[in-house]
DNA sequence: TTGTATGCGTTATCAT
DNA sequence: ATGATAACGCATACAA
């Protein structure tokens, strides 16, 4: 006999009114809580939540996909988690270490009603095949997803980095060189083209020579650094895929004794913790918001409130290397 | 009615007959099987896992501990994923960022049967109250807990510790000093005293000025060692808590023009990736099998096969810096 | 090989 | 306020 089934007997009750106790519904006399109430703690019981998720078809339970979990998918992460608890809603990561396989469990799992919904950070199977999933449950990603079909509340870097061309323009800045990510992925195109297209309409030259790809980390900034002083001309700016790798080549650029921002003005992008320390002038990135507006899109398809989707921004954090 | 239900009034067989094919029976008809799958793929039929979950008492799911995850606890969590894996179990991860209310999350997910077992890679909450867990399902701890209740397949830091003092004596290394993690840690009183002892026992000073606690980053190796160096007497060899913050000496070492080992040998502790790249002597963990061993006791416990728990030993990896 | 009946632990819809 | 009963979707012991 289950402990429910125990706690109707000495109880007197019904099934019902145990049930009313505990999930705290007001159509319950006094008496009947505390006598039930007393019962459940005698037993030490807690509901079997694969019988309440079955009855109710909720399990109140997120997924997180990602391939891996570092310092910025961490910010992201942590906020939504604290967003989802806020909610009612637990949070577990599906860390797919970028296999697909492992990666298309996560989904599967939603459609097996093992999770009401899905975060994505990131993920490596095709956004066309995962759309299919939307069948069975609300899907966020934040990582940009080439396909619309698949919501996500990723923000146009692009807008960001004008913020920085225009803030290294006014200051006097024009031979710019730009250190990127992922040679092909969206947002180093639309970084790419925010850079050529403002040059243009400014007058100044597009220096494509001085692209750099797969800078990911302080070390591969390192790199880049030393990259930038044997290839003949230093630029006078350069504006880095993210803080660690502007990290890196400020400090590079310490050990060549080259001045910033004097001889090179560096921007990062992001605003992680270590940049306001190291007083790295960058693009402030509203991750923490941006992971609260996710939450709010799955809780508004799971069928609740409505949430106003306040329009994030980028903002330009000038520091001590511009 | 559940696809379930439509599989079966399609089909025409009973509702015992269509579970059967769905749970690879081979007490089934190849007729019945040919004609069930067919509708099973019409309909895209997936079994609902809060049912099958309900029905059998198992998750199939094993819950993951974590404060957080760095760079050792994911080789360890990805190794035990992968053997998780192989045995049909899924994992899911709990971060709890060091909150012990989202921790605890974690063990009433076990005692309300979410999960059928759950691996500790790191824990805040006091073990003696997390013992009470063991009565709704087996847990397991890499972490080492003072508690014996809670079983933990970490190993004695200590016979690795000794293997480091040993090699650093035979090579003539007698002014020893050690960088420890945490000051209060098991692992760092284990360290501690293998040291004393050994140096006791060799008839060799023991240099308890030297010790640093709170050394635990490549960053955090770096002030360790300016603080040796301005220290007065530097030691002739370091014996660190890990390998990043043995890198992190190295590296600033050689910005001190110390040369490595003639004036200062170093010992890391793990054997990272990094370690081999940096021709760093350290002392091989075998974290992998310690993960396999963590599955296989939670598999053991689980009620299945035995599985033979062979003894894991540190090793000694003579490379550059000794 | 197949079918019947029952159980898993809870919620929810009606009544009363 | 309380209770009887069905429903959730599946597995399984026992029969046939």
């Amino acid at each position: 006999m289950s402990k429910f089934d125990e706690i109707m007997k000495r109880s007197g009750y019904s099934r019902a009114t145990v049930s009313r106790v505990i999930n705290r519904s007001p159509h319950v006399s006094d008496e009947a809580r505390r006598i039930i109430t007393e019962i459940m703690n005698e037993l030490d019981y807690i509901p079997n939540r694969n019988a309440v998720s079955l009855s109710t078809g909720q399990t109140k339970q997120i997924g997180i996909v990602t391939a891996m979990i570092d310092e910025l998918s961490l910010t992201f992460i942590n906020q939504f988690m604290d967003t989802a608890m806020d909610y009612g809603f637990q949070t577990i990561v599906y860390m797919s270490r970028s296999d697909k396989q492992i990666e298309l469990q996560a989904f599967e799992d939603l459609r097996s009603k093992r999770v009401d919904g899905l975060l994505i950070v990131t993920c490596v199977n095709d956004p066309g095949e995962l759309k299919t999933y939307l069948q069975y449950g609300p899907m966020v990603s934040w990582q940009r997803m080439g396909n619309d079909e698949i919501p996500s509340i990723a923000m146009d870097q692009a807008q960001g980095y004008r913020l920085a061309l225009e803030h290294l323009v006014s200051k006097g800045y024009t031979r710019i060189a730009n250190v990127f990510g992922r040679s092909n992925s969206l947002n180093t195109k639309s970084r790419r083209e925010a850079y050529e297209t403002f040059m243009t309409s400014q007058g100044l030259p597009v220096w494509r020579e001085a692209y750099q790809y797969s800078v990911f980390t302080s070390s591969d900034g390192e790199t880049a650094l030393r990259r930038m002083a044997n290839g003949g001309e230093l630029p006078q700016a350069v504006l880095c895929s993210n803080d660690y790798a502007a990290i890196g080549i400020m400090s590079e650029a310490r050990r060549h004794n080259i001045h910033v921002p004097d001889q090179l003005a560096i921007v990062g992008f992001d605003d992680i913790e270590l940049s306001r320390v190291l007083e790295l002038t960058t693009i402030h990135n509203p991750i923490a918001e941006q992971a609260k507006q996710a939450f709010y899109h799955l809780w508004r398809v799971l069928g609740n409130e409505e949430h106003k989707a306040t329009s994030l921004a980028y903002r330009l954090i000038e520091r001590a290397t511009t």
